[in-house]
DNA sequence: GTCATGCTTGACACTCGGTGACACATGGGG
DNA sequence: CCCCATGTGTCACCGAGTGTCAAGCATGAC
């Protein structure tokens, strides 16, 4: 009676173990911090070995900034979507919304978590390497949407980077105020001070 | 006949075998690539232990990052110096001028070690963490000088956060460029780019 | 010249993150 | 019933990084 007999099976399982590895290692990592927990010690607790820990999670870091998967890919979907016509300003500002709404859904956990994502230095560079991988990709999709050459025209670039210090900037005031500010607020104050930046140049 | 007898003694002894340290890991590192390279290789070709490399660099990392110490210093120092009438384009394009002259100062080696650390991951999260350090710093003296309150104002952190993001996007065109674009008119074209969202605002 | 002092170093052992290899279980399909 | 595929545990291993201790070597006092 499954609506979906093949492949589900194997695969729901596997989910389940992940959740239940994400689950255990949030939880040691929340109190004690990042260094003081081992893999050894976040694979007990969830049940299974150091190496299927492993199987599931390329690094320590990963399963905290796992859920930051796909957000990459959303938004470049998301500026790849905005009509070409939009200012470049608007176009960014609904894609770095789309990231923050993801995020700050649901509030509980997701503002522990980025917390200490900020608050520990080996996850905030990974974090910050994925970020620099966004901006590339957003820069490519804006060059494009502006017929730019993105290897020699500087505004893609700078526009991307300055997308994503205000997404990180949104986060951290967000995470400061202890997911008391609002977001969307928070968001488009952003974007009001880079505005002028955004659209002011367009071509040369 | 030495000018100075006392202190420096010891210390130029140090500096001796972290020269031979850097030297050698940054021959290794050239080829190879940064994985490729442990530790103990390194500190063969320099003829030590591996116990002294670490008692000279926090990290395999560091070796590579470690020119970069300092900088934030001298780019808050040199943004805390500017005269506090000038606008925050012009006071921030010194002050990223400051360290992109410093880097791209001895052009052949640096070069090299910019492309090293913009081409691997682990390289450039220590880079980007390094960089978000600045950032905090910076958006502090921003505050100062416009005497808004860094903890609610979103401007200081953003005009930092650009300030930064127009230093990456020269470095990252200078490397990819092999040295070729000039980084005083990268530095310049910019922040022609940025300038409209650095002084529009102010205070509010 | 000799002894005491303090700093630097090497050697060793150890922890922890991460990987490769192999062996074992389960489960589904021929 | 057997075969194959997938997931898992165990073990061995590598490399980064740290603590400890003893030896080397400089300096300075007597």
């Amino acid at each position: 009676m499954t609506s979906r007999p093949a492949e589900t099976l194997a695969q729901r399982k596997r989910q389940l173990v992940a959740d239940e590895l994400t689950q255990a290692a949030l939880g040691l990592l929340a109190r004690g911090g990042f260094d003081a927990v081992t893999v050894d010690e976040i694979a007990a607790a969830a049940g299974v070995s150091k190496r299927t820990f492993f199987r599931y999670f390329a690094s320590k870091e990963d399963v905290v900034v796992q859920f930051l998967t796909g957000l990459g890919a959303a938004m470049r979907e998301e500026l790849a979507s905005r009509p070409a016509s939009e200012p470049p300003s608007t176009a960014l500002r609904h894609t770095v919304w789309r990231s923050i709404d993801a995020c700050a859904g649901q509030t509980e956990r997701t503002l522990r978590v980025v917390q200490l994502i900020l608050g520990t230095p080996a996850l905030l560079a990974r974090f910050l390497e994925r970020q620099a991988q966004w901006r590339e990709e957003l820069a490519a999709v804006v060059a494009e949407r502006l017929g730019l050459d993105p290897a020699t025209e500087l505004y893609p670039r700078l526009a991307a980077g300055m997308a994503l210090t205000a997404f990180h900037t949104v986060l951290q005031q967000w995470s400061e105020s202890d997911g008391t500010k609002d977001p969307a607020v928070l968001t488009d104050g952003c974007f009001t001070v880079i505005a002028p930046a955004l659209d002011a140049v367009a071509g040369e």
